[in-house]
DNA sequence: CGCGCCCTCGCCATTTCGGGGGAGGGGATT
DNA sequence: AATCCCCTCCCCCGAAATGGCGAGGGCGCG
């Protein structure tokens, strides 16, 4: 994985910014990270749990395409207390941030983040855009193939009954409805979200639903 | 949506090959699709259930990064008939697909396809690789910025507390277990859950943890 | 021709969830 | 000061889910 790390040294000095940063997480909270941020940011990041308050992430998990970070809702409290934590850890006032999502729930990020005004971010955006998005699916590719196999493998697959089942429940349905709208008999409704859970390791009903989202098996 | 078929059409052209098409998948089985396949290979292709057939689908669905076809596995008898029936509709012995995925198991393919030998298909995706992948995503944009619903999702806020129910419960935990987690009654636990349920206009536990990691309010 | 997986169905007991009542204190906003 | 929301706790009870035991037929694969 040093190449990786080494690949994005290399960019960023082509690129002539700050920062480059990759960040993949896969399911079950498995993660891998490479780029130009400080070892001190990284570890500070991790510590203070600001996975759940960075408004790039944040932003970034609903959406599909790339964003400019002035582009995002900076108002929160704890929004803009990360914001100074960052800026005082070197992290650049201007950034673009290009989500990549992959099966079973991965997502990974690219961001490139410097310190400039708006003007000469909007023409550095403007020249290298589209060379930006498609480097971040090279350096995911690159990152999946070195990637060790059980991170990346994840052959759950269900019974199309049982992903039946996991949808209907995902939308709130009861066994009892859902044995009504499949026109079965409650108890093989049992024995499909049995499987189903028992298929993606689930303590119950509501973790294995989640578990099929998060993996992408279901959607709603 | 008229824009959209008009501009597959144009790339087409552009790029002197025979077929382009975007398809997109959203939640609920919902679909759109445009591009220049003939309407009777579109209607066999939905009577036939093609969608659960097609190696293209089936691989993009497993996989993170743009196949040429003929990386694909035909060897199934189905993938074969499939094969023969969609060349006898015209589309083409070489393709090219791209996946795109979006929050909430939005699932798209952008697809060039051309009739032509192995060589002369080698030359077309060396030259246009990348471009192909930019208008994918850029097709991709448009089409989500045209699409009704997924960009009118309310935006939903729980508070701290009824977020760390949802993300217990998608976890696998049960409300007691919650409970000593937090360090709290269960009752409390279960105030939060009702809390979020009503915020969340779901019917259950379930639904409402669905809902939640669904609008990236949690993520396991 | 087994073997495994998928689909279908039944009964019983226990645990958990859901809905209905309540109560009080703290913090922010108006 | 009043009001709203958030956090915390208690009771009861019926409905739903879960766990365990069983059954059979169909389909594909080695």
């Amino acid at each position: 994985m040093e190449d990786l790390q080494r690949l994005t040294e290399e960019m960023r000095d082509c690129l002539g910014i700050d920062h480059l940063v990759y960040h993949w997480m896969g399911a079950q909270g498995a993660q891998y990270g490479c780029g130009t941020y400080s070892p001190l940011w990284l570890a500070r990041y991790a510590a203070q749990g600001y996975l759940r308050v960075d408004p790039v992430i944040q932003s970034c998990f609903q959406r599909v395409h790339p964003v400019d970070w002035k582009a995002l809702d900076w108002s929160s409290k704890a929004a803009r207390a990360f914001l100074k934590d960052a800026l005082a850890h070197g992290v650049g006032n201007q950034g673009f941030t290009v989500p990549i999502r992959g099966p079973n729930g991965q997502f990974a990020i690219f961001t490139v983040s410097h310190s400039c005004d708006d003007a000469l971010w909007a023409d550095f955006l403007a020249q290298w855009r589209a060379e930006l998005i498609l480097a971040a699916h090279g350096i995911n590719a690159k990152a999946l193939e070195l990637m060790p196999e059980p991170a990346t493998q994840t052959p759950v697959a269900l019974s199309p009954r049982e992903l039946d089942a996991m949808r209907l429940l995902a939308t709130g349905l009861s066994r009892a409805q859902i044995a009504a709208e499949l026109n079965i008999s409650e108890h093989t409704v049992r024995v499909y979200i049995e499987g189903a859970r028992f298929k993606l390791g689930a303590l119950n009903t509501t973790h294995a639903v989640a578990r099929a989202l998060s993996c992408g098996l279901i959607a709603i």
